[in-house]
DNA sequence: CGGGAGATTGATTGTGATCAATCTTCGTGG
DNA sequence: CCACGAAGATTGATCACAATCAATCTCCCG
């Protein structure tokens, strides 16, 4: 396994994205043995797989640092990009189901995971039912997540996509203290454009459109947002939200 | 609650369905209790709604009869119908985690549904912490099916789209024990096109298309499906399965 | 410094949306 | 039970948005 180590004692209670990964309020004896769990941390470089679509299911992980992309791919090659995900956000929770991962997970950044090995997820929820509730939960937040991505690809014109997209990205590095407002892209064009349902032209296009009407700064992959409200109601009806 | 019985004890081991609604080897004491917990019954006229999206969150459901669409809406009154569901499947996964429903339930014929109660489900956690597992696991496949939709939405074209979706269909029903190329849809030309993302004008062309093709037969909502085999060429890459 | 991947921009095309008219079916009330 | 009306479906003509094809351009990364 190229580019990995793995580190011992990574402590949650030093995370300071703890509570994104477990925003439910948990008994201190529940969060103390769920620490416990979470024991292995593994770093990836930039383009490195975190699991394959296939592979046999070992383990959910929380994103400590970093970002990733999600995608499933057809059998003549075509690919589509399932979700991008960053601190605090936990991937890996489709290969449940049928014990297999039925996407990729490329980090897109070096970046480092929380481990949650499935055999050690059963004995925590043996041992401690109510948490069972928090894990159902967070599933729960990902089909509300996945909704919203069906609503924009099945409703939305491009420029409504984009906007979508970009407040969405800005939201949720707000809520990780990062500027709402002046960020860094972390995936390109293409992977936007898979995405959103639209080609890697069309994201570009639609970018520069954006930043001639004043409403962004592009500047290859970093933007500026100067007008969020006119984006907002550009999006007028969907209700995109991180988790 | 206009049009609606309350039925008690309508048991489990008496519905041919209850492996669709949990597939997994449940040992006998666990099947029992989770048989105790849904004692109830409800029926549904065509056109009821199940739950809708903004109500508070009370219960899952089990489909014991019937077929139901689920839709997501937008403040500006757009709709995205996220799927269709039918006998042995689970709506309502998405109410769990910020305890309020996000999409509506529908249904789309005379139906019944088994209540799974949350303060029951909890409990029954509590009690049987491996049953907690059975639905992480179905939620994790509700994941994946909203996954394949996002690969549908996202990549195939219009014809792509509607082989898919009948083939999903007749998997689905060949699962039940109904004949996988001879049904009634049960949705309109529109709710098609809605989970499609393809206007109702598409949707009724396209099936022309397959029908003078001699891939089916269309007359009306009946369909009958001639030619399985040309149809699954045509959706290459896509591996959309019912659940 | 050079090469290659990624991004931008332009011209053209094509698929599906839109607008529109007719037809069918089903539910409702007389 | 039949007639009527409304909703749903089909089909046609046209339009628009995003895809495609194509030609630079820029910026990393080696």
């Amino acid at each position: 396994m190229p580019h990995t180590i793995i580190d011992i004692k990574p402590h949650c209670n030093r995370c300071s994205f703890k509570e994104l990964c477990f925003p439910l309020g948990l008994e201190a004896d529940e969060f103390a043995k769920l620490d416990a769990v979470i024991r292995q941390s593994r770093r990836l470089k930039k383009g490195e797989y975190l699991f394959r679509a296939g592979e046999n299911f070992t383990s959910l992980y929380a994103i400590r640092t970093g970002f990733f992309k999600t995608a499933v791919n057809t059998q003549d090659g075509r690919d589509q990009v399932t979700g991008f995900f960053m601190s605090g956000e936990l991937v890996g929770m489709d290969g449940l189901g049928n014990k297999t991962y039925t996407s990729d997970a490329v980090a897109l950044e070096d970046s480092e995971v929380c481990e949650l090995p499935y055999y050690r997820l059963n004995e925590l929820i043996e041992h401690f039912p109510k948490l069972s509730m928090h894990f159902l939960s967070m599933m729960s937040k990902e089909i509300i997540r996945d909704q919203n991505v069906m609503l924009l690809l099945g409703n939305m014109r491009a420029e409504e996509r984009l906007a979508a997209f970009l407040l969405n990205l800005s939201e949720r590095l707000n809520m990780r203290g990062f500027s709402p407002y002046d960020f860094v892209l972390r995936m390109s064009r293409e992977e936007i454009g898979s995405y959103l349902g639209l080609k890697l032209e069309t994201v570009s296009r639609t970018l520069s459109r954006f930043n001639q009407e004043g409403l962004i700064v592009v500047d290859h992959k970093h933007i500026r947002i100067l007008q969020a409200k006119k984006l907002e109601t550009m999006v007028t009806g969907c209700n995109i939200s991180s988790e």
